[in-house]
DNA sequence: ATTGTCATGTAGGCGCTGTCAACATTATAG
DNA sequence: CTATAATGTTGACAGCGCCTACATGACAAT
């Protein structure tokens, strides 16, 4: 009994998968729109359902925030993990993963920042561990960038949650600030500075790279 | 003719000083209780004005949203000014200003965070030159620093980024992460924490510190 | 002082929202 | 096969942003 929308052919009185078809929606709205245009009857509206029919699978907005929240940190800690699948030098491979952080953030402005938003409130210890387990790639990461150099690992995980914080602060702040007017080097993009910014800092954290 | 509402004695019909007034409820609100709260009906209310006296000082939410985020920055510049008021060391200067950006955003976080998402929509030039300002102090307090060491002031302005995007991520993480799972060090708090990886990051980029 | 103009505040209404309660339909377990 | 739980619909309510029409008063020109 096929009653997925794919093929939109059936019109039964049960969705079927309609959770997932919200999250899809409400990610959809918050990357395009952003948070504002998040509305539980535009959701409704897009899915195709009555404005209450939302309310069977999430008891109020901000349990959808929270929902969508968590798909953030599962969606970065893809994100992270295939950031180096094919780079074999550590330092390499923690650079690639620094700057998948910030082109998810570019590319998920919204979605990052209810992402802490969220986390702020408290209110979901799945969520902490969802973000955990994301950062724990970065501690790893930076730990084998250490030992590679064939140094014990200092400090590895202080050095990660500053690597965090940074690239996390590029991301937020990049889209906002023309980097060129505050470190002027020729004519490169946000990117390029941060990259650029990025590199200096590893050098100085790691010797090694 | 005395129409302050500060003895609320009189009553006019025009109030004297409401869009003050206004801005200083909405952050107070903002403050208290977030951003979702920040409505412009229940701003009215608690100015004692109808509910659309508001819009003869903004012309939407989005400007007063917009008003409370240059604020920000103008609290922020004053906050870093003051930091270091009365330390000599450069170096210790530059560390107090970091630790004040921290503390601002502990206290501001979601003035903070409408400080960037703001600039982000890019609809003000007067917020990006206010945002500036506040850098301005930043970039200056690092180049301090690095002279005092004797040395020409190497990319100045790119560890100035760096340590910016930094304390940035350490203000909007701090509040949602716990630092002692990450970074375990006795037990210390999120500030310690934060100071800690900080003057590491510090004495890597700038040596004599 | 009188008057006209403009800034500022008020009253009421529109369409949107989140949320709830009552009801309809279907899946599914016993 | 049938009770029951899960899921979707309808209709309502209050609060919101924002608009228009109107009221009040500050102030400058006369």
């Amino acid at each position: 009994m096929v009653r997925r929308r794919s093929t939109k052919i059936e019109k039964s009185y049960h969705h079927g998968d309609l959770r997932r078809e919200l999250l899809e929606a409400g990610l959809k709205i918050l990357t395009e729109e952003g948070l504002h245009a998040l509305t539980l009857r535009e959701l409704a509206r897009r899915v195709g359902v009555s404005h209450a029919a939302p309310y069977r699978h999430f008891a109020d907005r901000d349990e959808l925030i929270l929902a969508l929240a968590l798909n953030g940190f599962e969606r970065l800690a893809q994100a992270l993990g295939e950031a180096g699948k094919q780079i074999r030098s550590p330092e390499r491979q923690l650079e690639a993963m620094l700057m998948a952080y910030i082109a998810f953030g570019k590319g998920n402005m919204a979605q990052l920042t209810i992402m802490f938003s969220t986390i702020a409130a408290k209110k979901s210890e799945t969520l902490l561990e969802a973000a955990m387990r994301a950062f724990s790639l970065l501690i790893d990461a930076v730990g084998k960038a250490q030992s590679k150099a064939g140094r014990p690992k200092v400090n590895h995980s202080e050095i990660a949650l500053g690597l965090w914080v940074m690239v996390h602060g590029f991301a937020i702040l990049g889209p906002g600030i023309d980097f060129n007017y505050i470190a002027p080097g020729s004519s490169d993009t946000a990117d390029d500075t941060a990259e650029r910014v990025l590199r200096l800092t590893l050098k100085s954290l790691l010797p090694s790279a």
